[in-house]
RNA sequence: GCUGACGUAGCUCAGUCGGUAGAGCACCUGCAUGGUAAGCAGGAGGUCUCGGGUUCAAAUCCCGACGUCAGCUCCA
């Protein structure tokens, strides 16, 4: 027969296997093989004539199979430490793997070096894999003689006419759709990581399942450049800079929110002004609403109905109130406040007040999932004719907001769900102006079929951090419901009364949330216009403290954040300390510099430093703060 | 909320078999007046998260609450 592997053809007998082509085409670290969109094991007889694609570890999917085997790796030697343990499922992915599973003893980190030895002894023993296509009878029996019950309950689920595979390697016999590598000796580098708590089907009704989790790869070396990753990323914790930088705190009377300490409110306000600045240019208005109502706003919002138990509902004078969760209602009101034309629209209205929203204790996490925050949230309402191009502004508005962080992007259009409300015209419609508005930005998409909210299709925007990370954070909502709801409308050409549409919008996202994406995506070291301190002045000596500090004072007229290092101490340690704070620059200031009104500037992360004009460098880092720019570029012409 | 782990000085952490607590950094004081990543010496700082219990004696063992962390679930 004949296939092809990157367009060469290769001659095979009938029922050669994937293994021997990969043997044919060279490619000794191919893990399994893809064909039309199906990935089979090496083993496996060739499917069918044409192109087949080698899969190897550096692919995802080749990762995938990697890790799917090792979970059976690790699978197998928990059997062994603990022979009563019941498995439930046991998925993999690019990353690594997981088994939930249920065992009497509770598995703690002391447990993992004993289970990795086991997996290490499993692989070394080099296993062949293979697989076994059972009918529906001898794989319950299997199963029910094995006492896995969870693995019954997994075959009960599965459809009528489907395929069940069981998979084994020496002693271990698994349930499973596959695909697996050949054989358990490619595993050399497996690592159990940690162990935390999981329901069986995600069902909260019944009994906790232990989730064992590991990764594992192919050389040792793999592993460690893993868990370097792992490091770094644990180094930029927001949560961890965010005291050491002092930029907020956390305090036990108020889980879920922040202090926000002198540092981090200067970021926060930082942002919040860049937020103004570009929507001002975009014709948004601000405006500022209350934040505690009476329920008969959430009544006729909804929310009462749909979101009360994430809300904040307090007793007052013998009534009962509500903390706002979201802006929208509020907006409503006050759109509905007077006689609207149909040239007020669109109307954009923007808000940057308190949210408050009931977040169960577990899912707390830093700034990036509080109960008190902040949205750059903003409303507009407009006629069924401008969605696309108001669409198409808040695109814009994007554009120039995540560029100025050099965050990328990845969008999300989301569609008509089962249950939606609204005319199923208008619906087609809207989501086809998303989707022009989209194309028109440039920006490519994936649809998220039916996974819009009930009143509207949605756009969801995830940023991209420089560890390759993916945040939710921007989202666009188009509304079709409130309007209808706050009985909002607008007069036409012939006066007669619309119903207007309604575009809920945030491109932040949270502001607590977007700061600590931030801080992690800048491991701290934030470009000087957003840095709580932009520019230190270092004076040599106690002898320099009066120019340092007259240095100081001009940049500060001059609108910049600067202060003075006036500790008793030597040059080097001050230095240190700049670096340590991540300040964007440090200026050094001694005899030298004193006498001819020079500062000895100092980028962070640089090495050498340039005798520079005071006015000149004040010059230099206030273009750079006013551009916003990314780089630190002060320090020489 | 659920499962598990954890909670000791401002921070990071040590504290053995139950016998009333320690380091580094930071802070303060003194000496040193210093030129591009830590000068030297001294000092102060703790209701060991909180509340019960066991014990002659609890940071340590037990129970509960709260918080944090890793997940699960949730995020119309």
């Amino acid at each position: 027969m004949q296939v092809s592997v990157n367009g060469k053809l290769y001659e095979l007998a009938a029922g050669a296997c994937y293994g021997d082509l990969a043997q044919a085409a060279g490619a000794q670290d191919a893990l399994a093989a893809r064909q039309e969109g199906r990935i089979y094991e090496l083993f496996r007889p060739i499917a069918a004539e044409g192109e087949v694609e080698m899969l190897r570890f550096s692919d995802p999917d080749g990762a995938m199979v990697f890790h799917h085997t090792s979970t059976h790796i690790m699978a197998q030697a928990v059997r062994r430490l603990y022979p009563e343990v019941q498995f439930a499922i046991g998925p993999a992915d690019a990353e690594g793997f997981f088994y939930d599973m249920q065992l009497e003893h509770q598995l703690g980190p002391d447990d993992f070096p004993a289970i990795e030895d086991e997996m290490r002894r499993i692989a070394e023993a080099d296993y062949p894999v293979s697989r076994e296509v059972l009918g529906r009878r001898d794989a319950e029996e299997l199963f029910r003689e094995m006492g896995e019950t969870f693995k019954l309950e997994i075959i009960a689920r599965l459809p009528e006419d489907a395929e069940i595979s069981v998979y084994r390697q020496g002693e271990f016999v698994d349930l499973c759709r596959g695909p697996h590598l050949s054989r358990t000796g490619l595993v050399r580098a497996p690592k159990v990581l940690s162990v935390a708590g999981a329901y069986f089907a995600g069902d909260e009704s019944r009994p906790m399942l232990q989730r064992l989790y590991g990764t594992s790869f192919p050389t040792q070396e793999g592993l460690e450049e893993h868990l370097r990753l792992v490091e770094e990323a644990k180094r930029r914790d927001h949560r961890r800079l965010g005291r050491e930088l002092d930029l907020f705190t956390f305090h036990d009377v108020a889980p879920g929110f922040a202090f926000w300490q002198p540092a981090g409110t200067t970021v926060y306000h930082e942002l919040e002004s860049f937020s103004r600045e570009v929507q001002a240019r975009f014709g948004y208005r601000e405006v500022m609403t209350p934040w505690i109502f009476r329920p008969d706003l959430w009544q006729t919002s909804g929310h009462w109905g749909h979101y009360k138990q994430n809300m904040f509902i307090v007793e007052s004078e013998d009534e009962t109130v509500a903390l706002k969760p979201m802006n929208c209602p509020g907006h409503c009101l006050m759109y509905a406040e007077t006689v609207r034309s149909y040239r007020d629209l669109p109307l954009r209205l923007a808000e940057y007040g308190p949210l408050s929203r009931f977040e169960r204790s577990g899912t707390l996490h830093g700034l990036l999932r509080v109960r008190g925050f902040h949205q750059d949230d903003a409303h507009i309402f407009l006629r069924e004719d401008q969605i696309g191009a108001g669409i198409e502004e808040v695109l814009e508005i994007l554009r120039v907001i995540y560029g100025t962080f050099g965050l990328q992007y990845r969008v999300e259009l989301s569609t008509r769900p089962e249950e939606y409300l609204g005319e199923r015209a208008l619906w087609d419609r809207a989501e086809a102006e998303l989707a022009q508005a989209l194309d028109r930005a440039g920006l490519e998409f994936r649809i998220n079929e039916g996974d819009g909210a009930f009143y509207g299709p949605k756009i969801d925007v995830h940023v991209i951090d420089a560890l390759g990370r993916q945040w939710q954070c921007a989202t666009v909502q188009l509304d079709f419901q409130f309007p209808l709801r706050f009985h909002l409308e607008y007069r036409d050409q012939e006066g007669k009364a619309q119903t207007p549409v309604m575009v809920h919008r945030a491109i932040f996202g949270s502001i607590e949330r977007f700061l600590g994406i931030l801080v992690e995506h800048f491991a701290g070291a934030f470009p000087s216009w957003l840095a709580p301190v932009q520019v230190r002045v270092l004076p040599v000596s106690d002898r320099h403290r009066g120019y340092a500090e007259a240095v100081t004072a001009e940049l500060r007229a001059a609108g910049l954040r600067a202060e003075t290092d006036l500790r008793d101490e030597k040059l080097g340690y001050k230095i240190r300390a700049a670096q340590a704070d991540k300040v964007p620059y440090f200026l050094v200031v001694g005899d030298r510099e004193a006498e001819e009104g020079t500062v000895s500037v100092r980028a962070r992360g640089e090495s050498g430093s340039e005798a520079v004009a005071r006015e000149v460098f004040a010059r230099r880092l206030t273009d750079e703060v006013r551009a916003r720019r990314l780089e630190l570029t002060a320090q020489k012409a």
